[in-house]
DNA sequence: TTGCTCCTCACGTCACGTGAGGTGGC
DNA sequence: TTGCTCCTCACGTCACGTGAGGTGGC
């Protein structure tokens, strides 16, 4: 009967010979047989066990899960729920990975646009990064509202055009007026400022923030902090407690 | 000056307190004071830089890249390259968990229509998994040789039928029949089957091969190791070395 | 004074990798 | 006899988790 050292089996396998050694001393793979000089023997059988337990493991089931499923006497019992507690694992850890890809993309950008950059200014990035998706419904609020203000206002407006009837347009020209006073309100209470010289989280006088250049994500005003004029980047502002 | 303790720090970056102290113990973050009791007292910058520290963490970056990071005269010079190591990384372990998740599908539909269970199948499928690849190219060359014999076969005939003339028909079956004479040992010789009994890899007789009952993947064979009859799953066979 | 928080060891996790120092087997 | 393989400790990895036993601070 031919048979095999930990050399052959780990070549065989594709692992090292630790692994091998290790799989013993675990006891999920014990040599069906000891040379005199204390050498593991390994035949056939163990061979194909071996086989069975590193195509387990290239699926990344855990050892201990492993073991079990080789001593149960019924594996067909059990097998699926190992795999199926396994698919779950897996599709999570490629669930945070995508995650996190999405984030360290957004640094990667945010961070060859930064003018005075610092250990800081990744604190600022972060701190714009977790509270994107709230403001982004700020946003959607914005336009949710302001749109049909907009629409409103023209098709009053071309209705008193074309009819000589004006006093719906004035009527909506006061809905137009109290909803854009409450939203500018509105935007004004949900968003903050970070300065890219200091570092603060600011808000900026009504005026000036309504007054204000801007890009969609950014907007030139005084830090209340350092007193410097420039472009700081717009963030959800979280509800005091 | 307001000072906040390792607790404070831990509820404000979503972290334990032994992960505070072990930022401490790692030199990464000191804190900026002790007090007579050897507390340990953050300040302001101290909360920053955690902050900046747990949202690199959270992106999965190693304490030590983290910590070079911060030490950096430069830091906007290292950054991306940093980054885009963990981005490739982060891209390399989805890749490795899909290949993982794609396995794992294969055998739990193989481990569900599996008759005679054991651990021993699971080194069956194992088997027929990892061939799985090369056994699809022979497939492939299969067809890819067979159609076009069938489409010979067929033209000529036609040909035939409308013109009264029958030597290319004559011509084309003598390249079928030899074609799938060929084709037919490639196919002998390409393939394996195991049997569902005594997982032997065994090679039936041609004759048997040729005739046997099949669906695509399995064949009715008789086992020459045990010499029971049973759908034997088939797979590419090694080249012998 | 009493909880609560924080302190420092120090071991455990997980599946091996990596020596060190010694020996079996062709 | 000489390489090569294999043997057994035993520490290292990585970022903390989890006690144990003791103390600071409101």
């Amino acid at each position: 009967m031919l048979k095999y050292t930990t050399g052959d089996m780990a070549k065989l396998c594709g692992v090292s010979v630790r692994t091998v050694q290790y799989y013993d001393s675990r006891g999920i793979l014990v040599p069906s047989e000891l040379s005199e000089g204390g050498r593991r023997l390994y035949s056939e059988e163990d061979l194909k066990r071996m086989k069975v337990i590193c195509f387990l493991r290239e699926l990344d089931l855990p050892i201990n899960t492993i073991s079990r499923l080789l001593v149960e006497e019924h594996p067909e019992n059990v097998i699926d729920l190992f795999l199926e507690q396994q698919e779950t694992l897996l599709r999570k850890e490629i669930n945070d990975r995508e995650t996190q890809l999405d984030k360290l993309g957004q640094l990667r950008r945010e961070v060859k646009t930064a003018e005075h950059f610092s250990v800081e200014t990744i604190g600022d990035i972060a701190y714009v990064i977790e509270n994107k998706k709230k403001l982004k419904r700020v946003h959607g609020i914005m336009l949710g509202v302001g749109i049909p203000l907009e629409v409103i206002e023209w098709i009053t407006f071309f209705h008193g055009l074309y009819t000589g009837i004006w006093w719906p347009f004035l009527l909506g020209l006061c809905v137009v007026i109290g909803g854009a006073v409450w939203l500018s309100a509105y935007y004004y209470r949900s968003v903050e400022y970070i300065c890219p010289r200091c570092h603060t989280v600011f808000k900026p006088r009504f005026k000036e923030m309504l007054f204000a250049n801007h890009t969609p994500s950014a907007r030139k005003l005084t830090c209340v902090h350092c007193g410097q004029k420039g472009f700081c980047v717009e963030t959800y502002r979280k509800e005091e407690t």
